[in-house]
DNA sequence: GTTAGCACTCCCATATTTTGAGTGCTGATA
DNA sequence: TATCAGCACTCAAAATATGGGAGTGCTAAC
């Protein structure tokens, strides 16, 4: 396949900007028009025709003006669209609300949710720290019945994960508050993460042969089965109000996708890897059965690690000159609150 | 406003059977036929007359059959509808899938949610218990810093229930190890609600001026604000594809309702004063801005004390017959479930 | 390579008609 | 007095026609 020319490039932009903002299939002669091309709307023709052949843009019929193809978004996302900048675009009232909410984290997430979704007057959505990343501040281990001890990890961002674990051999009160103690002296300030990966096995060593030798393992598997990331969702009903979507088969599978939060939680995982705000447009979200939707997402990190993922869902046609610095900005915003809380 | 007759009243029972089957207005004369009345397809028009004065029916426009209104629904539910027979339904594979389900709490009620859902083919939903009403079994107050303690509650059915309070003066470990053991003492078995009103006062009298007593008002405090209710829906995609909740009216009013969690709790509330399957039809739901939709909901209980709700969602023109037998079912199924976990 | 011109296509909005299922009313009947 | 046949009338929905507009593809000339 040939390279895209600078000429081509440049109509492409324009057909899906003006797709964007009208909706409506873009036809060579009022376009030309519209946008002043120096060219005729035959010359446009043909490069519409070229367009369309290199797979950027669609015909929903015969003798309709031409449409992006999923393909043709991905491309003007990636090269060719300027975000407005975020200056211009005067988020700072976010801010000032986002500052005056509460600091309890759940809600700190679901009002960032609804923020998103009513800014961007789409769906907002969160995807909740791993709490594999955040620094762990202590650790409580509790009987609650002989086959029975919970363990309470409070994470550095003041977040509490609980989880029953049981236990085969009986271990006494004395023995559990002990372990709490070391537990929490060698584990604080260490990510879930590395203490499976590292501080553990050291610990193994460290205490081998000791009575608190007995709940490692057990500890261990507790922290293996941690898995309380949340996914908030908000501005559902904003998406009624957008031709778009109530499409039969777009808003089926919207509902499907956001319905599925197991599986949206894997597709936002996606993201965990760039430090940029995704772009995920119609079939790229989920192998080919999604339709007409788009999701613009990014990380937002705890200490320097990627720790959860924020976004937008809405149509393919959004503005994404808009929503993509929306949500990066929304992302630095959760960041630095959290490496204030968690300090 | 006079009394309804028995044949308007059979009458009614039919048409609303018939316009629950078909979804289409109902027409005097094909309908004396299909129902083999035996009166002539006038006189059926002039009892449906009747029926419209009294408010049960109305028309789309001046030459379209009848259909039933809200008000001829709630008659039809209230006195004219027999439920179909749990026998003849054959539930009993909800059961067996029930019982393999794991005993994890929430996932028991997520489980009963996508029951509820697929089994009525509309959207199930399950309110979580009511945390001041199960039986308390252990509590622990762990220090997390200066100024927060962490209230840790184990209920009865193995729910784990936490909370961050926040304490002005120091308290030591040993204090907090001590109160733990009290607490536990005396609250072990009683719920929340018992303690709230009962339990803490008579502790208050017991230790007063001890060390201890230091506690209970932190402990007050962040019982009173324990609001642990978890609402589940599963099965909106069922909803699109429903006809009848595809309108976009009725899609809008339904989205509006599941997204407000905090609202819907509220309505589901509403049945916690009885024992029996209840049933709120369209604008019954919430006074008037909601359209087309019904809810069917019952209690499940813990002990004998009604703890929380679960029910079904869809159109007003649901089957009733069927939907509130699966309700008052799965009602029980859960009643007996947390029964039997809770001892 | 660009462009004017032209034939052709097809959607869409707007009427127009037809059909069928319905209603309300009236006057006769048992 | 309740029932009902009959009839005129109503209205939505489906089928059918019509014109216009915006588009395309192609070709031949610049």
């Amino acid at each position: 396949m040939r390279a895209v020319t600078e000429r081509e490039s440049e109509v492409l932009k324009s057909i899906v900007q003006e797709y964007i903002a009208t909706g409506r299939p873009v036809g060579s002669r009022s376009f030309v028009q519209k946008y002043s091309f120096s060219i005729s709307p035959a010359t446009m023709r043909n490069i519409m025709y070229d367009l369309e052949s290199l797979g950027f843009l669609t015909h929903p019929h015969t003798s309709a003006g031409r449409i992006p193809t999923d393909t043709g978004y991905r491309y003007f996302v990636d090269f060719l669209s300027d975000s407005y900048d975020i200056s211009d675009l005067d988020y700072g009232y976010i801010r000032d609300d986002f500052m005056r909410s509460e600091v309890h984290l759940d809600k700190m997430f679901m009002s960032i949710t609804k923020m998103l979704s009513s800014v961007s007057r789409l769906a907002g959505i969160v995807l909740t720290p791993n709490p594999d990343f955040t620094a762990v501040k202590q650790i409580e281990l509790v009987s609650i019945d002989p086959e029975t001890v919970l363990l309470i990890i409070v994470t550095r961002t003041g977040v509490v994960i609980n989880k029953k674990i049981a236990i085969s051999e009986r271990v006494t009160r004395d023995i559990l508050f002990s372990t709490s103690n070391i537990l929490s002296s060698e584990f604080a300030g260490f990510s879930i993460y590395d203490i499976k990966t590292d501080i553990l096995g050291k610990m193994r060593q460290k205490y081998s042969g000791s009575d608190e030798q007995i709940c490692l393992d057990v500890v261990e598997l507790a922290l293996n089965s941690i898995n309380e990331q949340d996914i908030f969702i908000e501005g559902i009903e904003n998406i009624l109000h957008i031709p778009d979507m109530i499409e039969k088969e777009v808003l089926t599978s919207f509902l499907r996708l956001i319905e599925e939060k197991k599986n949206l939680a894997e597709i936002m995982q996606r993201t965990m890897d760039s430090d940029s705000v995704q772009t995920f447009i119609g079939s790229e979200i989920d192998n080919s059965y999604v339709v007409g939707c788009s999701l613009v997402a990014c990380c937002y990190k705890i200490g320097n690690k990627n720790a959860g993922v924020l976004g937008v869902i809405g149509p393919t046609r959004m503005d994404y000159r808009k929503v993509v610095p929306l949500v990066d900005y929304t992302g630095r915003l959760v960041t630095n609150f959290l490496s204030n809380v968690s300090r």
